[in-house]
DNA sequence: GACGCCATACCGACTGGTTGGTATGGTATG
DNA sequence: CATACCATACCAACCAGTCGGTATGGCGTC
């Protein structure tokens, strides 16, 4: 009977963490208070030091957490039935567009903002938003390996090179959507990675 | 007599501010305190009151002194030179490339390293990075327009949507820099990016 | 099935260090 | 002596983390 689907709410830790998503990408990692993640996740700052050991330590557990969320998203995503390789990865631009919707913390990258704000201030954070960007170029990189045998096999650039430029250009939309507060420089910056992947993979403009 | 060449350091508000863009950078904003900021330029915080209404002032302040140091930066960069408008766009990516050199703090951007962490919470200051954003991105766009008229006169992409995309690749690339701790994938992503806008530009791979 | 026992989960008051900002006074210069 | 500039000393607010205590529920035992 117990842990049921009868529950309407998660459990506390996965709140907490759901909370520190949200409230760190909105408001930063330092300039979060853990009693604001305690309020958006419903508990007092007890309930908090009672799963996590610090407020560094959920930032790496909320990393993990991050990870497994946008892995989850990205496995169920369409652009997985198309048949050849580079039309996964132009499509897989296409579905990284269509989640540019509603405000800029709900869109933009929990690591990403993270890592920019403590790279330097802490390393245990900083390697746990590198492996983050690291999985998921990794599920990038067999289809643009694929597409690469086939299209442009021997072109002088890399699979894996390409793969970390277009999480470059993704991270750098992102700052610009929040220095114009608008997600519109974004989505035209993605059409233009669209069109250079696309000439790589010997599809014209 | 006063303001001669015959001082060595700059006054003590320059101090503060050049003090700001290298300890905001390395810190984060909200991270960074008063007190380490006027360590850096030497003073006490009685000084830097003196100066500014406010750390958010300084931040105000420090975004526009950013701004013209940059501007004087990239006016005497040797790209102007080349005669082709394409050819100073492509050399303006290499001389890019050529500023990723020493410690993360030292070559990434201020204002965007400072408006991902402030866009929501200080509206002001984001606007003062979106402004420096801006000014930057004008002195590139003459240059991009001639380029367009010259050499791709009819295609569908604006210039000053090509010069927000650098921006975005170059702000992505600070952000996958800091995240690997190596300033190679940056160079590397600001190499796609030279040749994409080669491609755009008629030049071949 | 009542009881003792313990682990998990959570609350909320408290603390000790930190930090943005202020008050005040000293000194050099014109 | 007025003003600009800057140091020392200080304050009040804030906040991460602690701690004593409570509620709940599982589990073995008689």
């Amino acid at each position: 009977m117990d842990g049921g689907a009868m529950n309407i709410q998660p459990d506390s830790r996965t709140r907490l963490l759901d909370a520190a998503l949200s409230v760190f990408r909105a408001k930063g990692y330092n300039a979060a208070r853990v009693e604001d993640i305690c309020a958006a996740a419903g508990l007092t700052k007890g309930g908090f030091f009672h799963h996590f050991r610090s407020k560094e330590d959920l930032a790496l557990k909320a990393a993990e957490h991050w990870t497994s969320m946008t892995g989850r998203l990205f496995e169920a995503a369409p652009y997985h039935d198309l048949e050849d390789p580079a039309d996964r990865v132009l499509a897989y631009i296409d579905f990284r567009k269509s989640l540019l919707r509603g405000t800029l913390a709900e869109y933009t990258c929990f690591v990403g903002t993270m890592v920019q704000e403590v790279y330097d201030s802490s390393p245990e954070i900083r390697v746990a938003c590198e492996q983050s960007i690291a999985a998921h170029v990794a599920t990038l990189l067999h289809d643009l390996e694929a597409a690469k045998q086939l299209h442009a096999a021997n072109a002088d650039w890399s699979a894996e090179g390409l793969a970390l430029h277009m999480q470059s250009v993704i991270q750098g939309a992102f700052i610009l959507a929040k220095a114009r507060n608008d997600s519109a420089v974004a989505a035209e910056s993605l059409d233009h990675l669209k069109r250079y992947v696309g000439l790589l993979l010997g599809r014209h403009l």
